[in-house]
DNA sequence: TGTACATCAGTGAACGCGCGTTCACTGATGTAC
DNA sequence: TGTACATCAGTGAACGCGCGTTCACTGATGTAC
């Protein structure tokens, strides 16, 4: 019900939101400069902002795409999970999914979680960050629980437990405080330690 | 055995840093320029430099107070614990600190963790950081094990663990997604949810 | 007690920079009649 | 088929800003002899 897109996907939003992911890939937060985005992308330094307002709603942009990759991201690992998988097996391969993409996209990562650089009004970015934590985390949750993980802890103060641990660890580890802090030299390391400590490798395979 | 401090207290170093900190919690951490903590010491704009190499030392040092006082408030809170209050306790007093902290902070804590904005071959920073981690926590995190909570996990790996989980809360709590997703109002009530799913509350006060 | 020098803390002008944003304008394309 | 107008995408010059940093210089204080 709603609106189909209008626009061919070539559009020069799409080119301007392409160059924009180049260079936050290259040069890292500091360096999405409106002025730099639109070098990359071959055109005048104003051209921008005949298709964003600000700078703040081409970063919200940029950033609700990072959201809609993490989502999807931990979905497919999810969808590649054995079909006798437990659900404690796919809410783990979720929770990997979220920490292998912030190792992997460092930059954008951060840029997602940096509020004083997006546009707090825009409602697709809203959207698509909360349905990352609520459609993509809270319901293999849920599943969990149903199996018998946590039984009658409140799901959504759970998955928020989950999801904290997730995103602190995966930024502490970014920033090198874990490796140095605990010596672990494999992120994986401090992910099972995470993953153990909640409890999430006791779930039996089989049912409740 | 370390040097005694040379320089009295109220030298320009000391007073530069104390209207850095008032800048910090005025205007954030964007509002900290050189420029701004030289109008707020009431110094021309160049005086700072006398004092500092370079911006990135002046932050960091901003951000070592940073971490000597989330470290020694972890200490107070856990010193005003009961005299009989079992480690698992003295535990949570800690992590609730850290939380605490941040929250009362939030300009301070997202400073210590800009890494891009302070000088990475600053010893004491380094020094001191580490230290709120294996000071302050992992022996709060042994003692509980000796007295039972999770007995045989790798005691830093475990802190790390936990750091991720206090780190990520305090983080996203500020930034305004975990109440929004969790429908929490409350930060103590996604705090008690991850000690819960950590299985800090389920210690017994009586020792093993 | 006096002299020479060094250090400390600070001044204020200047440099050069990149930034977001504005503005008047240009072609090209689309649409109404 | 032709005309008039509107919209779209982009240009390029300009504005004004605050920034970190440099530099030559000034007094005041400290130290050696």
């Amino acid at each position: 019900m709603t609106a189909p897109p209008p626009v061919p996907p070539t559009a020069p939003r799409g080119r301007l939101l392409d160059a924009a992911l180049a260079v936050l890939a290259d040069d890292g937060v500091e360096g999405l400069t409106l002025r730099a985005i639109a070098r990359r992308a071959n055109v005048s330094h104003g051209a921008p902002l005949k298709h964003f307002p600000h700078r703040a709603a081409l970063l919200s942009a940029v950033a609700t795409t990072g959201f809609r990759e993490l989502t999807s991201q931990g979905l497919q690992e999810v969808a590649r999970c054995p079909a006798d998988a437990s659900a404690a097996q796919r809410l783990r391969a979720c929770a990997r999914a979220y920490v292998a993409y912030a190792l992997a996209h460092p930059a954008m990562f951060q840029l997602m979680f940096r509020h004083d650089l997006l546009d707090p009004t825009d409602r697709e970015l809203s959207r698509v960050s909360l349905s990352t934590f609520d459609g993509g985390m809270a319901a293999r949750v849920r599943e969990a629980q149903k199996e018998g993980w946590r039984q009658g802890d409140d799901t959504r103060l759970l998955t928020g437990a989950l999801w904290s641990g997730l995103h602190g660890l995966a930024q502490l580890w970014m920033w090198g405080s874990l490796p140095l802090a605990t010596g672990a030299d494999d992120v994986d390391d401090a992910l099972e330690a995470l993953l153990r400590a909640l409890g999430l490798n006791d779930v039996s395979p089989e049912g409740h």
